[in-house]
DNA sequence: GATATGACGTCAT
DNA sequence: CATGACGCCATAT
């Protein structure tokens, strides 16, 4: 009898769930995407997934404290989008006391 | 199997 | 607050 984890495909399943449930307006953290499809650790992980598929709100998908890891030009396109959606910055990064959104949270 | 590579996170300087 | 070392997970060589 042997325990079955997760495959792959359904972790990656569920943080592509959680990317899809981010409201405009808000952004997330790719750690805490991970944890929120329960795969903790796996911030990397989500980085692979935001490139490979397609048509997801990946600008709303930020570093820990709110720091924009894109690199150059994608950064500031992502700023950008992001800023045209009502999202505030402090600094270089969002201000995630208002706009990190909280999975799970009920009421 | 060892090593290198990433849109990362945390902790120590 | 900026940097660097190290850990993490999967993939590519």
């Amino acid at each position: 009898m042997s325990i079955r984890r997760s495959t792959l495909e359904e972790k990656r399943a569920r943080v592509v769930r959680c990317i899809r449930a981010l409201p405009a307006g808000t952004v997330s953290s790719y750690g805490a995407l991970a944890r929120a499809a329960g795969w903790p650790g796996a911030a990397r992980q989500v980085v692979r997934i935001l490139q490979q598929v397609p048509g997801l709100p990946w600008h709303r998908v930020v570093g820990s404290g709110g720091a924009i890891k894109l690199p150059g030009e994608n950064g500031a396109e992502q700023r950008l989008r992001l800023r045209l959606e009502g999202v505030t910055f402090r600094g270089m990064r969002v201000d995630m006391k208002r706009h990190e959104f909280r999975f799970g949270s009920r009421s």
